[in-house]
RNA sequence: GCUGCUGUGGCGGAACAGGCAGACGCAAGGGACUUAAAAUCCCUCGGUGGAAACAUCGUGUGGGUUCGAUUCCCAUCAGCAGCACCA
C-alpha cells in the first residue's frame, strides 16, 4: 500500500462534496430535521485559531452522524463582522472596513473548508452585508414601536485627550489605552433596549431548556433575581416618603440610619431644606471623577455625607434616624436607597463604625461588638418579632405587618441592568431613528431599510465622543418622515451584539427579502437544537440573543419561545506552555500549519483526542503524532484485507462494544474516549492480523465524522459504491456486546488477592464458591470466620472475614 | 469578598447512580529491522523493597461513613473562571 497522501486525499474529497452539494440542507421538510449550530466567527485579519477548530469539530461529528441517521441536518456558518478590530485596522491602514471584512471572510471561508467542515455553504450570513443588516435594524424598530427602546442619560469614560468615549475594556486602570490620560466620567445620552422587562421570562425560560448546569447557573447569576421588600420612610421635615429596598425586612427593628446614592433625586428635590447642600454636592462630584478602578478598590473604607435637615421616621417603631449619602449605594440597583442595618449587613457595620453610628443587634448568635453577623439566630429587640428563631416566619410577620400598616410590600429586584445599545463607532449598523425637533424620536419607515451605512473617507472617531457618521452632513440631514421638517439622523451605530442576536433565524432562510426569515422555513428549523460555542459567551450574547427571540415570539414572529433546546461549551485550548494562547506570549498555534503538516484528519481526531472537550486543554504537538499514527495504522488496514461479509466470531463483540460506545460518547460529548475505543480495537485488529469487508466498513463508518477525508478515500478504494457520508449510520446488538465470560476480582477484606474468570450469567452462589476453591483466596480465608460475602454482578467478589 | 469549576503517573487524560485506579495516547528506556537514520514492529514503563513470585504504599491534605471511597460527607490547601459594595 502506497503511503497516505493527505493533501492530494483532502483537497480531492472537499471538491467532490462542493460540487455535489453534499451537506446542503434540504427542502424536504417530511424528514426529521436537526438544527446544529456553532457560533459564527468574527472574521479578524489573523484568520482561523486553533480554537475556532475545537469549537465546529465537536458538532460537526455530532453533524455528519446525525446525516447518516438519516435526520435532514442544518449545519450553517456566517460572519459576525461588526466590530471595533476591523475598524482599527481601517484607520490605521486606510483601507475600507468593507474591504477589510471581505478579505478576512474569504480567508476565513478557504481555512474553514481545508479543514473539510461539513457547513452548508449556501446559507452563509455576514451580518455587514446589506440584506442582513436591514433585518437587525427591523428588528430593532419593532423593538422601538413596542416601548423596548428608550434613551437615558448615563456616565460614560471618556478621554479629554482623545475626545471619544470608551469602553469599560479599553480604560482599564482609569486610564486612556491609548493616550494614557486619565479618564473622567461623563454624563451622555445613550440608546438602551429594556433587557430587564424580560427578566423573569429569561429566567423561566431556563426551565424548557437543557443547559449544561453551569451554564444555566451563569445565566440565573447575571439575570439576579432577589426577593424582597419595599419599604417607605416617612421624612420628617416634608412630606416625602422615602422608598428602599431590602432582602431582610425582619431585621427593621435594627435600622439606624439610612443611606442613599449621591445622585438620588431626594437632594435636589429639598435643596432648600437640607442645610449642607454644598457638601453634598461637592461629594456626588468627587464620585462621578471616581474611575471604575477606583470605586472598586476602596471596597473597605466607607466614605459618605449626614444629609443636615432631613431625618426619616422607622414606620415600625416611630424612631428617627439619620440619612446620609454615600457611594456604596448605587442608583441603578433598587431605588437608590438602602435602610442600614449595621448589626447585620457587612457594609453598613463598616459605615457605621466609621461614623459613630448606634449598633443594635436583633438577631443573636454573633458578637457585634467585633463584626457584623449575618447569619441565623433568634429574634431580639425587636417587639413583636422577638424570640422568633426561623428567619422566614420572621419576614413574613413583618410583611404583613407593613402592608397592614400601607407602608410596605413585597418585591423583587434584578442585578440585569438595561442594554446600553450604542457605540460611536462608524462600523455598525446605523440605528434608524431620526431626530425631529417637533416631533422628537422617529422611526424610520419599515419601507426604507435598510438604512445605508455612508461611504467615508475618515473612519476615527469625531470630536466630543460623537460617531464618524456624525461629521457626514449628507448622512445626519435629513426630513422627518412624520412632519416633512429638517430633521437630523441619529449618528451613533448598533454594537457588535446586535447582528449575532438573531443569526441562528437567519440561516432558516437566509435569501428571503420579504422578511427575515419565512414563517414556513423557522416552522420547520426552529428550534435550534444543539448550540455549542464558548463559556465567555454563556451570558452575554446567549442572555441578549433570548431576550430578542422571546420578543420576537411575543409579537408572533417566530414559533417557539426558547431559541436554543440545548446548549454547550467547549474548554479553550491552551498554548504549548499551559496558559492561554495570545499572541503577545507567541504561544499560538496556526491551524493551516497543521493542516499542511499533518492533514486536516489529524487537526480533527487531535483537537477531539486532546482531553474532556468541555475543559481547557495545552496543545501538545506530540501528542498529535500518535492521532497521525492511528489513521496511518487505519489506512494501512487495506493491506489485511480479506473478503467477509459478517463480523468474524473473534470481533464480534468488540465490533458491537466499539459501535456502542462510540455512538454514546458523541452524544455526550466525550470525543476522547469515542477516539480511544476506536484505537481499542485497531489494535484488536492489528493483532488479530488481518480484517475483513465487512469489519473494515464498520470501522471506517464510525471514524467518517471525526476523520472524513481518510475514510471516504478507503470506502472508495475498497470499492463499497456510493459515498461513505451517505451510507447509515452502524447499528449494534446490545445482546453481542456482552461477553460469555468475564473475569473478577476476589477481594478478601477489601483487598485483592485474586482473580477468577467465571461465565457472564453465573449466580452469586456459584461464584463465591468458586472464589473460595481460589488457591489464594483459600490461604487467605484460612482459619477465620466469614462474616459477609458479597458479590457485584461482573465486577468482583468481597469476602469479609474476622 | 461571593459564586462555580478543577486537583489522578514524567505529560494529556480514562474510570465515578461507591466495586479490579491509571483505558487510550504521548514521552522515556530496551530490543528487532537497516551500512546508518527516519518510518515500522516487539518488550518495559506510579513509588518503595525484591533476581523473581510477591509484598507494601498510592487519586492535593486531614478526618468520617462503608465489607469496600478517585467517586459520598465534613474540614483544609492550591489553581482556574465568572461576578464584584446588588441592599
Amino acid at each position: 500500500m502506497e503511503k497516505y497522501d493527505h493533501a492530494k486525499v483532502e483537497s480531492k474529497w472537499q471538491k467532490i462534496w462542493e460540487e455535489n452539494d453534499c451537506f446542503k440542507a434540504s427542502e424536504d421538510t417530511s424528514k426529521p430535521k436537526f438544527y446544529g449550530l456553532v457560533e459564527f466567527p468574527y472574521p479578524s485579519g489573523a484568520g482561523m485559531h486553533v480554537g475556532h477548530i475545537k469549537a465546529y469539530s465537536g458538532l460537526e461529528v455530532v453533524c455528519r452522524k446525525r446525516r447518516m441517521e438519516g435526520y435532514n441536518v442544518l449545519f450553517p456558518i456566517g460572519f459576525d463582522a461588526y466590530g471595533l478590530p476591523t475598524e482599527n485596522t481601517a484607520i490605521k491602514t486606510g483601507v475600507h472596513p468593507r474591504k477589510v471584512t471581505d478579505t478576512n471572510i474569504e480567508k476565513f471561508t478557504n481555512q474553514l473548508k481545508k479543514v473539510g467542515f461539513s457547513f452548508d455553504w449556501s446559507r452563509v450570513v455576514d451580518t455587514t452585508d446589506e440584506g442582513y443588516y436591514k433585518w437587525t435594524q427591523w428588528i430593532f424598530l419593532k423593538m422601538f414601536e413596542h416601548g423596548l427602546v428608550f434613551r437615558d442619560k448615563t456616565l460614560v469614560n471618556y478621554c479629554p485627550s482623545c475626545k471619544v468615549v470608551l469602553s469599560n475594556e479599553d480604560s482599564q486602570g482609569g486610564k486612556c489605552d491609548i493616550c494614557h490620560t486619565d479618564i473622567v466620567q461623563k454624563t451622555k445620552e445613550v440608546w438602551y433596549l429594556r433587557i430587564t422587562e424580560y427578566a423573569d421570562k429569561l429566567l423561566q425560560g431556563l426551565n424548557e431548556v437543557n443547559y449544561l448546569p453551569n451554564i444555566r447557573l451563569q445565566q440565573e447569576n447575571w439575570i439576579g433575581k432577589s426577593t424582597g421588600a419595599f419599604v417607605n420612610f416617612k421624612i420628617k421635615q416634608c412630606d416625602e416618603m422615602l422608598r428602599i429596598y431590602t432582602t431582610r425586612p425582619d431585621t427593621l427593628y435594627g435600622v439606624t440610619f439610612m443611606v442613599i446614592a449621591p445622585e438620588h433625586p431626594i437632594i435636589d428635590k429639598y435643596k432648600d431644606i437640607i442645610g449642607n447642600m454644598e457638601a453634598l454636592l461637592d461629594y456626588r462630584e468627587q464620585c462621578a471623577k471616581k474611575s471604575e478602578f477606583e470605586r472598586t478598590q476602596l471596597v473597605k473604607d466607607k466614605t459618605g455625607v449626614k444629609i443636615d435637615g432631613l431625618t426619616a421616621v422607622n414606620p415600625i417603631n416611630g424612631k428617627e434616624i439619620p440619612v446620609y449619602i454615600s457611594d456604596y449605594v448605587m442608583m441603578g440597583y433598587g431605588t437608590g436607597a438602602i435602610m442600614a442595618v449595621p448589626a447585620h449587613d457587612t457594609r453598613d457595620y463598616d459605615f457605621a463604625k466609621k461614623f459613630g453610628i448606634d449598633i443594635i443587634e436583633v438577631i443573636k448568635g454573633g458578637d457585634i461588638s467585633k463584626e457584623a453577623y449575618t447569619g441565623d439566630g433568634e429574634m431580639v429587640n425587636s417587639e413583636m418579632l422577638n424570640g422568633i428563631t426561623n428567619k422566614k416566619d420572621a419576614i413574613e410577620k413583618i410583611l404583613t405587618v407593613l402592608e397592614e400598616k400601607g407602608c410596605g410590600e413585597k418585591g423583587v429586584q434584578y442585578k440585569m441592568k438595561d442594554w446600553a445599545f450604542n457605540r460611536q463607532r462608524y462600523w455598525g449598523e446605523p440605528i434608524p431613528i431620526v431626530h425631529c425637533p417637533k416631533c422628537g424620536m422617529v422611526a424610520v419607515p419599515y419601507e426604507e431599510l435598510p438604512l445605508k451605512l455612508p461611504p467615508v473617507d475618515d473612519f476615527r472617531p469625531g470630536t466630543d465622543g460623537e460617531s464618524p457618521l456624525a461629521k457626514i452632513d449628507s448622512f445626519v440631514n435629513c426630513t422627518c418622515p412624520k412632519c416633512g421638517g429638517a430633521a437630523k439622523r441619529e449618528t451613533d451605530t448598533m454594537p457588535q451584539w446586535a447582528g449575532s442576536s438573531w443569526y441562528f433565524l437567519r440561516y432558516c432562510d437566509p435569501k428571503n427579502d420579504k422578511a427575515f426569515a419565512s414563517q414556513e422555513a423557522l416552522k420547520y428549523w426552529m428550534p435550534v437544537d444543539w448550540y455549542n460555542g464558548g463559556m465567555e459567551h454563556v451570558t452575554r450574547h446567549l442572555i441578549y440573543s433570548r431576550f430578542w427571540h422571546k420578543f420576537l415570539y411575543d409579537i408572533g414572529e417566530v414559533p417557539c419561545s426558547e431559541p436554543y433546546a440545548k446548549r454547550t461549551a467547549q474548554g479553550l485550548i491552551l498554548g504549548p506552555d499551559g496558559v492561554k494562547m495570545s499572541k503577545s506570549r507567541g504561544n499560538v498555534i496556526d491551524p493551516n500549519d497543521v493542516v499542511d503538516q499533518y492533514g486536516a484528519d489529524v487537526l480533527r481526531v487531535y483537537v477531539l483526542f486532546m482531553g474532556d472537550y468541555e475543559q481547557a486543554a495545552p496543545w501538545n504537538e506530540n501528542s498529535m503524532n500518535g492521532c497521525k499514527r492511528f489513521l496511518d495504522r487505519v489506512w494501512q488496514l487495506q493491506d489485511k484485507l480479506v473478503d467477509g461479509d459478517e463480523y468474524r466470531p473473534q470481533l464480534v463483540s468488540a465490533m458491537h462494544k466499539t459501535i456502542k460506545k462510540v455512538t454514546a460518547d458523541i452524544e455526550s460529548m466525550a470525543f476522547n474516549t469515542a477516539i480511544a475505543a476506536m484505537m481499542t480495537l485497531i489494535n484488536t485488529i492489528y493483532d488479530i492480523g488481518s480484517i475483513n469487508r465487512a469489519e473494515y466498513k464498520t470501522f471506517i463508518t464510525l471514524l467518517n465524522p471525526f476523520a472524513p477525508h481518510i475514510t471516504e478515500e478507503i470506502y472508495e478504494k475498497c470499492g463499497f459504491g456510493g459515498m461513505l457520508h451517505e451510507q447509515k449510520w452502524c447499528e449494534y446488538d446490545e445482546a453481542l456486546c456482552v461477553d460469555d465470560t468475564v473475569e473478577i476480582a476476589v477481594q478478601v477484606n477489601g483487598k485483592i488477592k485474586s482473580r477468577i474468570t467465571i461465565a457472564a450469567d453465573a449466580d452469586q452462589s456459584e461464584v463465591i464458591s468458586l472464589a473460595k476453591q481460589d488457591e489464594k483466596t483459600a490461604a487467605a480465608i484460612e482459619g477465620k470466620s466469614i462474616v459477609k460475602e458479597i458479590y457485584v454482578k461482573g465486577k468482583l467478589v468481597n469476602i469479609v472475614v474476622k
